[in-house]
RNA sequence: GGGCCCGUAGCUCAAGCGGAUAGAGCAUCGGAUUUCUAAUCCGAGGGUUGCAGGUUCGAUUCCUGCCGGGCCUACCA
């Protein structure tokens, strides 16, 4: 509602400004004012135009204000300070649409949308860094989905790669398992941490005898070539693995809808199609002689083209790529480089490759939905993938350059508006603070006493596991509950418990902005006070226990009839300068979908962690000012009740959008 | 060497496209009404926004240089 009001402002302005100075101001500038007093916009458009008008900007707002007119739902226009704009709005009217959820249905962009997140090489159990990424991810998709968005959800799976390979390797050379024995192991539960561990160990057997690494390169070549022992025990362990990462993100309620897999790019000879048109458009060269001889190389995304354009900007055919800048895409030997098949597979989103999977049912949720995996041979029906109108890659910030250069690629097929609705989701890294390391048995170097944060290494083993995350945080939460609810059953604590733990923890992953390395502390991640995800769901709690306790529906406080029953009411306790501290909580639940579409605008989650977190102070300290049970007078009791009602339906609803669920008592 | 990112309170982080007195949480200290109340609330202390310039009516935000830190820069994925 807030948002739709901002922009019902801006229009009204462009319109005036057009009309009587002539002036054409595409973005029109709406600020939100610092104090609550100064009205609910702020428009600093007369410093701006007091240069182009030569005149005092307090002067042009003057003359904004007294002849801007009305606007529907706007009360008036004030000139502040030195021609600031402050501008207030018709609390009751908008406080009546938030109470009847009545809100003007918000232009939908059309298309499908595809999210990439979490593609956990399937060779270890999942660690804090890919939680990091999956519930970015998982949480971008909801609020692609809050703003009407169709969207599908993939995970990709690297299944062929070194990494697999060095997994496969440690069973059948360190430990001289049979494929039977692995096929055991893989059904025993977490076999992901007998992956991890043993991953860790086949790192130092590379280390130990370099003439190992030997053993790895064949592997790896067996794997890829497929129909062989080694490739159908690779095979095994990474379904095993992608299947205990399922289960982890599940706990989270993350859930995929397609698991496109390397093997299947690779099989399926997606390359073969790219290949041929990226010789022909010229984005690929051939390097005949220099350090890349014999290779088909790109420019290095992120590098610039510089003056090799011509002027009508597209032909880059035939001008030399430094070595610096050149990105083999095809090895002299006549392999492809993973950045090739990504740019394959990326046509592919697109609809642009003229290929496409074989689908299989992969995993059933508990909640009866499906997800499919990439097969060579697959079903008949199966649901339609791929060929989008836009696409979100969430992958760290370490793989930018990489991202940027499949962009180009595709830039350079002249697929120029897939590229321009290409976004790389990119983060930083979750690593641990010295003191973490140092509790996990990570012995610190003196430099890497004094540093802020030391990285995680799946190679070495070191880092923290997802699952024993979760587990923490659960037992943690269990202990609150246990102390403060005896009353309730075994199986009521244990759901609740849960619910406080995820809540924590996706919380946690999304209080910080996307550039911000995440230094890990059990500490701070284990904490439920102040700025977490139980304090919000705390806040909701409350609301539910006045209801409860009253024995009202808050629904009932929702509704149409609510607006037509207070009416005079509302007006009353809402307005003037008494009215501002309740307003305040009014105008921050009327803000959810506006802070929703800065956040997708913005590819930064963040936001929605904040605004969660404002609302839920803001009513924490309503709760703490206004008793309303016992309120004598009936008409402010249900306004109380009322604004009660909003405030929490719109918390759950912006918990939800993160995917946190609310327990029924904390 | 080149590219990208970061530097804000003791600590961890915010600050929407340049805007009003730079805000939270944690930690510390002091308080909270027989109530829907303590996973909460109120208050206090705590800042040369790394440094130096520039642009601007206005800079944490934009530009330049420097200092410090991180990541990327493989015919690995």
């Amino acid at each position: 509602m807030y948002r739709y009001l901002e922009r019902r402002l801006a229009e009204h302005l462009r319109e005036f400004l057009r009309r009587n100075y002539g002036l054409e101001i595409a973005n029109i500038v709406v600020e939100q004012p610092p104090k609550i007093e100064f009205g609910e916009y702020a428009l600093p458009l007369a410093f701006e135009l007091a240069k182009k008008l030569r005149q005092a900007p307090r002067k042009i707002a003057d003359e904004i204000v007294a002849g801007v007119g009305a606007i529907p739902g706007f009360e008036k226009f004030e000139v502040a300070g030195g021609g600031y704009i402050n501008v207030r709005l018709k609390r009751t009217e908008l406080a009546l649409a938030l109470a009847a959820d009545r809100s003007p249905a918000a232009e939908v962009a059309p298309g499908k949308v595809l999210v990439e997140h979490s593609s956990i090489n399937p060779n270890k159990a999942a660690h804090i860094g890919h939680l990091r990424n999956a519930i970015l991810g998982d949480t971008f998709v909801r609020l692609l989905r809050f703003a009407g968005r169709d969207v599908d959800v993939q995970n990709y799976i690297d299944n062929t790669g070194v990494q697999v390979a060095d997994v496969v390797v440690g069973f059948l050379h360190i430990e001289q398992k049979t494929r039977a024995q692995i096929e055991a192991l893989a059904a025993a539960p977490r076999f992901d941490y007998v992956c991890w561990d043993l991953y860790a160990r086949v790192s130092h057997w590379y280390e130990e005898n370099k003439s190992n690494l030997q053993v790895r390169a064949a592997t790896l070549r067996s794997i890829e070539e497929g129909n062989n022992e080694i490739a159908a025990v690779a095979d095994l362990i990474s379904v095993a693995v992608l299947k205990r990462h399922l289960e982890t993100m599940d706990r989270l309620d993350i859930e995929y809808d397609f698991l496109p897999r390397e093997s299947e790019i690779l099989h399926l000879h997606f390359w073969d199609a790219a290949f041929s048109t990226l010789k022909e458009t010229g984005v690929l060269t051939y390097e005949a002689e220099g350090k890349n001889a014999g290779c088909w190389v790109m420019r290095r995304g992120g590098t610039s083209a510089g003056k090799a354009l011509t002027t009508d900007g597209a032909e880059l055919t035939g001008e030399r790529i430094t070595e610096e800048e050149q990105k083999v895409i095809v090895r002299s030997n006549g392999t492809v480089g993973y950045v090739g098949k990504d740019i394959a597979y990326h046509m592919w989103k697109f609809g642009l490759l003229g290929r496409d999977f074989g689908y299989r049912k992969f995993y059933r949720y508990p909640n009866g939905h499906d997800c499919w995996i990439s097969a060579v041979e697959g079903e008949k029906v199966h649901p339609h993938f791929g060929d989008v109108a836009e696409i979100y890659n969430v992958i760290d910030a370490r793989q930018s350059e990489a991202q940027n250069t499949v962009i180009e690629a595709l830039r350079g097929l002249g697929h120029g508006q897939a590229a321009d609705r290409y976004t790389h989701f990119s983060y930083e890294m979750v690593a641990l603070t010295p003191r973490c390391a140092a509790e996990l048995g990570y012995k610190l170097s003196e430099e890497e006493k004094a540093r802020s944060w030391i990285e995680v290494s799946g190679r070495k083993g070191f880092g923290v596991k997802a699952d024993d995350l979760l587990d923490a945080l659960i037992s943690s939460a269990r202990q609150e509950v246990d102390g403060r609810h005896p009353e309730l059953s075994e199986a009521e604590r244990a759901g609740i418990a849960a619910q406080i733990a995820i809540g924590a923890l996706r919380y946690f992953m999304l209080k910080f902005t996307k550039p911000s390395v995440i230094a890990f502390d059990f500490k701070d991640a284990l904490s439920f006070e102040g700025d977490t995800g139980p304090y919000a769901q705390y806040a909701v709690v409350r609301a539910s226990n006045i209801f409860r306790k009253g024995g009202f529906d808050p629904a009932a406080f929702c509704k149409d009839e609510a607006g037509e029953v207070f009416t005079a009411d509302f007006s009353s306790y809402l307005e003037g300068e008494s009215g501002n501290d309740v307003w305040e909580l009014w105008l921050a639940a009327a803000k959810t979908s506006y802070v929703v579409s800065q956040c997708i605008a913005t590819t930064e989650p963040a936001y929605l962690a904040k605004h969660a977190f404002q609302l839920a102070q803001l009513f924490n300290t309503f709760y703490h000012r206004y008793p309303i049970l016992s309120e004598a007078d009936e008409g402010r009791k249900k306004f109380l009740l009322t604004t009660t009602a909003v405030v929490r339906r719109e918390l759950i609803r912006i918990l939800a959008a993160m995917g946190i669920s609310v327990p029924p008592v904390m």
